[in-house]
DNA sequence: TCTACGTTTCAACAGAAGTTGATATGTAGG
DNA sequence: CCTACATATCAACTTCTGTTGAAACGTAGA
């Protein structure tokens, strides 16, 4: 991830509604939420939202697909990966002080397997 | 940190100026680095880059001090940590396919002091 | 205290971003 | 094919954000 990819993802994660969708959308899991369930979820008229997702899909952030008269809207988890690889990746330029903290906080976070934490 | 606080760092992240700032600040260490020499590092206006070093200073991300005639600004490891750990937090509802890739990352990034990682 | 230097504040402007309502596309069923 | 439903697009408006130039503040040395 480039810094202008990294800026995208970041312009759009700082605002209340899309913040609020990728939050909805991870939540959801990998079977993703209809276009009509995230209006309702965060409470945004579907033509708004739609602006929202696309400037999501175009962050690398979510991605979408079409199931019958809907179109499923899920989590782009490799995007989200990516900027937290970014953010690591800055973090760690010769200054673990400030690496150590994310890395407590991930490890004390208990959705990792194990293979690569808890050895 | 709630919504509102990670909504502010990310909004001062998505913008070219702040997050080249924010980098450079997280790249000179804890010592930081003073207004002015930030100012030609990024290329940006004296004036105009007072008005984003106070944006990242409202969003937590960034600290200052006077020495002298300089004002000195330096990266807020821990504001960087704490949003780190909010999108970890926000990952990890009961879908590690999210957050496995982002251990992964991080175990890659050979700053951290083995404490946690490579145990 | 006067001057020089570094930084910040302010008002004004320009441009971008978000919202709204109307309209269009695309899909399923009768 | 026609209708109903779900989503997307478009143009217009409003609001927010970033930039600029002028001026103020605060600090250090003469």
């Amino acid at each position: 991830m480039d810094e202008r990819q990294a800026l995208a993802a970041f312009a759009a994660l700082g605002q209340e509604h899309r913040l609020r969708v990728v939050r909805a959308l991870v939540t959801a899991g990998p079977d993703g939420l209809a276009a009509g369930v995230l209006a309702e979820a965060v409470n945004v008229a579907g033509n708004n939202l739609s602006f929202h997702l696309k400037e999501l899909s175009h962050a690398g952030l979510i991605t979408s697909r079409r199931e019958g008269k809907s179109v499923i809207y899920s989590a782009a988890y490799a995007g989200l990966s990516d900027l937290v690889q970014f953010l690591m990746r800055d973090c760690c330029q010769g200054h673990p002080e400030v690496c150590n903290p994310a890395v407590a906080a991930l490890a004390a976070c208990d959705c990792t397997t194990g293979e690569t934490l808890h050895a």
